[in-house]
RNA sequence: CGCGGGGUGGAGCAGCCUGGUAGCUCGUUGGGCUCAUAACCCAAAGGUCAGAGGUUCAAAUCCUCUCCCCGCAA
């Protein structure tokens, strides 16, 4: 079969990979336009482009996707099938419709919930036990599209949106190519969403990763790790911003105004929060990197009764 | 040339402004105490102060350049 991949991220990667060890045909790959990135301003290549370099395959970064320009370029590679993974922009009706066999995409988490673009860090920030992939024949709206096939997957206590992420994806190849042969040989009957269950998971911006202590401490442990690696989740100490990179939710009652340190000792550090305490593991200061508290403990003196919290402005 | 912070024994930091004996909290090693311990006590080892040049009687500290790391912003 002629199939063209849509994607951008590393979590796209392993999708392109399965579908490029598949009997399939890749006739072409489109992924978004090189961005500035980084310290300097040097422009960086989606990872997703850098596979179709190696492969040496027709590749297409269209700043715009509603021109004809772009269309006919899919429509010259004539592909029977177009498969979606994190592509990163709504594909419209010209495109949904030009391969005959549909667009299928790669969804990171048990449709109708987590609709969006953050469905593994909601899933994690919601301290869900587990999610897994779906993939669906694409429409219009935001994975809103009928299912196709579905595969769960735990998530383990310990894992961070970064940590999920990776088995996901590999699950999310697994599942694309296991998707396409039953619809080539098809046996595969699509069914429609239960849209009454539906779930949202917008894309995070950077103050999502604002704590708030009033909040509990097992929903804070859950946005920690949720929040990681990206935005990361921070709170600030006078006018510093922290990040905090683990931690994790103890029994104890919190004593104090949520947002306070409630106990320092040479190896930990805890928070009292709105219900519970928190125990912070990993840190990172505003200049710093990040370190094991025990490590950020050694150089700096913090004493019970400081208070994190917005910056006030 | 997008903005800013930093590089000091193995780790994390102070010292720099106002040049003049290398400091703190840990870790490591040895010893002690203890039923015991990530606890406590005693002692020891371990540093070209990122690198190069300059100023000076004297540079971790002041000046110039280079390399590397980090935060913001995207």
């Amino acid at each position: 079969m002629r199939i063209v991949f849509m994607g951008t991220p590393e979590f796209a990667v392993p999708s392109l990979e399965a579908l490029l060890k598949s009997a399939h045909q890749i006739v072409g790959i489109v992924t978004q336009p090189d961005r500035p990135k980084g310290r300097g301003q040097s422009l960086s290549s989606p990872p997703v482009k850098l596979v179709a370099q190696r492969e040496g395959l027709p590749l297409l970064q269209p700043l715009k996707i509603k021109t004809p320009d772009f269309l006919d370029a899919l429509a010259s590679w004539q592909p029977d099938l177009i498969a979606v993974t994190a592509f990163g922009r709504i594909l419209h009706a010209p495109i949904l419709n030009l391969p005959p066999m549909g667009c299928v995409n790669v969804h990171g988490s048990l449709l109708p919930k987590y609709r969006g673009a953050a469905p593994v860090q909601w899933a994690v920030i919601n301290g869900e036990t587990e999610t897994g992939i779906t993939t669906m024949l694409m429409d219009e709206g935001m994975d809103t599209g009928p299912i196709l096939l579905q595969e769960r997957i735990p998530i383990l206590p310990e894992d961070t949106a970064g940590t999920l992420a990776p088995r996901l994806a590999v699950l999310g190849g697994r599942l694309l190519v296991e998707t396409i042969a039953q619809l080539k040989a098809g046996t595969l009957a699509a069914r429609q969403q239960d849209h009454a269950q539906a779930t949202m998971a917008p894309l995070l911006k950077k103050e999502d990763g604002l704590l708030d202590w009033g909040m509990n401490a097992q929903a804070l442990a859950h946005r920690v790790r949720g929040l990681s690696p990206w935005p990361g989740a921070y709170t600030f100490s006078g006018q510093e911003r922290w990040n905090i990179w683990r931690a994790v939710a103890l029994h104890e009652p919190a004593q104090d105004v949520p947002g306070t340190i409630a106990e320092v000792t040479k190896h930990s550090l805890k928070v009292a929060t709105g219900n519970g305490t928190l125990e912070l593991l990993e840190i990172q200061t505003a200049n710093s990197k990040r370190m094991s508290v025990g490590q950020f403990l050694a150089g700096h003196r913090l004493t019970p009764g400081g208070r994190f919290g917005a910056v006030a402005n």
